[in-house]
RNA sequence: GGAGAGAUGGCUGAGUGGUCGAAAGCGCUCCCCUGCUAAGGGAGUAAGGGCUAAUACCCCUUCGAGGGUUCGAAUCCCUCUCUCUCCGCCA
C-alpha cells in the first residue's frame, strides 16, 4: 500500500509514477472526490463522538452529585442517531478509499527503466557463456522421459496437467539442490532457516499484496474460513513481521525457507504447457530481508548476489536483468530477475526474481521498527527473492549438463549431496 | 471429539456500568542523591488515526475479534477466534 498521506497530498505525482506501469489506470479525480467526502465526514464524526463523550461525562458527574439528569438526557436525545448516521457514512467512504488503496501498485523506484514489457528489460550483468554442446541439445522433457525419471503422464493421471512425477536420482537431485541452497544461505550468507505453514489465511495474503487483487492466482480450500495454499514462501515468512515492532538492533533480519509453492496459473493457458517450467506445484528456496528504510536498496543488491552464488556454484550461465516499469510486479518498487541459460530452449529463462517492496508490504502488515533516535515506531522495508527456484534449477542442470547419450553429469557442488554420484543415466 | 479455565499496556497483574487508556509491581528512559558498587528519591514511559506547515496543540479510536444493550461498556448480552488444563484419539 502506498502511504495514504502521500497519496492525498501528492496525488498527481503518485498518478504520474503509476502511469509508467503497464495496463494500469488510476482514476485520480474519483479518488480525490471520495477523499474530500472522507475528510468532511471524519471531522464531523469525530466532532460528534467528542460531544457524546463529554456529555456522557457530565451526566455521570451530575448523577453522582444526585442531580436530576433528565434535562441532560433530553439534550443528547438525537445525538446517538446523528452519530450513527455519520459513522455509517464515514465507514462507507473509508472502505471505498481502502479498496482503491489496496488496488494501487507500489510506486516505482526512479532507477526502474521505462518500458512496456519484457523486451524492454535492461540487462545488468552476464555470468558465464551460453553452454556450447557439440550435439543437438535435448530439452529437459526429452531427457527426463528417456531416463525414465520424469513422468508427466503419471502426474496427469493423478492430478491433471501442470504436475510432474520425478523418480530416482532425478528426484534426489532436486532434493540435493534444495540442500545446497539452504546450506549455502545459512552457512555462508548468514540466513536463519525457517519452517513455515504451507496453508495460510487471507490476512497473510493481504499483507504481502496477493489479496485482494490476485485471488485467481491462488488455490483456496473450502473451509468456512478458507485456507490458501502459499504461492511462495514469501507469504508466510514476510508475515513473521506482521504487527511487530522490532528494536533497532534486531534488524536486519535475513530468513531463508524452503517450501513447495502452489499457483493456479489462471490466465497462462498457452504458456509453457509442456514440461516442468510452469507447474501448479513446485519447490523453491526463498530469501527474505527485513531492514530499516534507508538500507533496502543496498539490501536488494546483496540479496540478488546471494541468489547468484547458487548458480555460480552450479556453474550455470545466467544473466541479471532489471525489470522495466511495464513488467515489474504489483508490490515491488524495483526488481531484478535472474535468468538461467537453457540449451533446450536456446534462451535465458527466469529462475529467480528479487524485489524490494520498500514499505509497501510493511504498511499493509504493520511491520515496524523502533527508531532509536526518536523512539517512535516506523515502517520497515521488506525484500524477497528466490534463491532459487528448485524445479527450474533442476531443469537448468539437466539441460546444461547433458551428454550426447542422454545421461546427465552431476555438478560438482551437488555430488556431496548425492552420495558422490557423478552421472545420472538410465 | 468431551469437560473446564482464560484472553487487559514491553512483562506480571488489578479492575463487574461513569471521574479508566486503564491501579500496582517489574522493566526501560531522564534527573537528583550517594567519592566506586549496592541501595535510595523524583519524573516520564502504548499503538493507530484526524486536523495541521508541524515529529506543536487539540480531537478520535483501540482492554482477543465482530455485533448488541445504554446518555455512557475493559466491565452487561450474543456470536466467533485463539490459548491453557484434564480425558480420548493420533504422525
Amino acid at each position: 500500500m502506498i502511504d495514504p498521506k502521500l497519496l492525498r497530498q501528492s496525488t498527481a505525482d503518485v498518478a504520474a509514477n503509476l502511469a509508467r506501469r503497464r495496463g494500469f489506470h488510476f482514476d485520480a479525480d474519483a479518488y480525490l472526490s471520495l477523499e474530500e467526502r472522507r475528510k468532511a465526514l471524519q471531522v464531523e464524526t469525530e466532532q460528534l463522538q467528542s460531544e457524546r463523550n463529554s456529555s456522557a461525562k457530565s451526566i455521570g458527574k451530575a448523577k453522582a452529585a444526585g442531580e436530576d439528569i433528565a434535562p441532560l438526557l433530553a439534550a443528547v436525545n438525537d445525538l446517538g442517531d446523528r452519530l450513527a448516521a455519520s459513522e455509517t457514512a464515514l465507514q462507507d467512504v473509508q472502505s471505498q478509499i481502502r479498496d482503491i488503496e489496496l488496488d494501487l501498485p507500489n510506486l516505482l523506484d526512479d532507477s526502474v527503466p521505462d518500458g512496456q514489457d519484457e523486451s524492454d528489460n535492461a540487462e545488468v550483468r552476464l555470468w558465464g557463456e551460453p553452454t556450447q554442446l557439440d550435439f543437438e541439445p535435448s530439452d529437459h522433457i526429452k531427457l527426463g522421459e528417456e531416463l525414465g525419471m520424469l513422468d508427466f503422464e503419471a502426474a496427469s493421471k493423478i492430478s491433471g496437467s501442470r504436475f510432474t512425477v520425478m523418480s530416482g536420482p532425478l528426484a534426489r537431485m532436486q532434493r540435493a539442490l534444495i540442500q545446497l541452497m539452504l546450506d549455502t544461505h545459512t552457512e555462508e550468507h548468514g540466513y536463519t532457516e525457517q519452517y513455515v505453514p504451507y496453508l495460510v489465511q487471507a490476512d497473510a495474503l493481504f499483507g504481502t499484496g496477493n489479496l485482494p487483487k490476485f485471488e485467481e492466482d491462488l488455490f483456496r480450500t473450502t473451509n468456512e474460513t478458507p485456507y490458501y495454499l502459499i504461492p511462495t514462501a514469501e507469504v508466510p515468512v514476510t508475515n513473521l513481521a506482521r504487527d511487530a515492532i522490532f528494536e533497532a538492533d534486531e534488524l536486519p533480519k535475513h530468513f531463508v525457507a524452503h517450501t513447495p509453492c502452489f499457483r493456479s496459473e489462471a490466465g497462462s493457458y498457452g504458456q509453457d504447457t509442456r514440461g516442468m517450467i510452469r507447474q501448479h506445484q513446485f519447490e523453491k528456496v526463498e530469501l527474505v530481508h527485513f531492514v530499516a528504510a534507508d538500507e533496502s536498496m543496498a539490501a536488494l543488491e546483496t540479496l540478488t548476489g546471494h541468489a547468484e552464488v547458487i548458480l555460480q556454484k552450479l556453474e550455470l550461465p545466467y544473466r541479471v536483468i532489471a525489470l522495466c516499469a511495464g513488467d515489474i510486479g504489483f508490490g515491488s518498487t524495483k526488481t531484478y530477475d535472474i535468468e538461467v541459460w537453457l540449451p533446450g530452449q536456446q534462451k535465458y529463462r527466469e529462475i529467480s526474481s528479487c524485489s524490494n517492496y520498500n514499505d509497501f508490504q510493511a504498511r499493509r502488515m504493520k511491520a515496524r521498527r523502533r527508531n532509536p533516535e526518536t523512539g517512535k515506531p516506523e515502517l520497515i522495508h521488506t525484500l524477497n527473492g528466490s534463491g532459487v527456484a528448485a524445479g527450474r534449477a533442476l531443469i537448468a542442470v539437466m539441460e546444461n549438463y547433458q551428454n550426447a547419450d542422454g545421461s546427465i553429469r552431476v555438478p560438482k557442488a551437488l555430488q556431496p549431496y548425492m552420495g558422490g554420484l557423478k552421472v545420472i543415466s538410465a
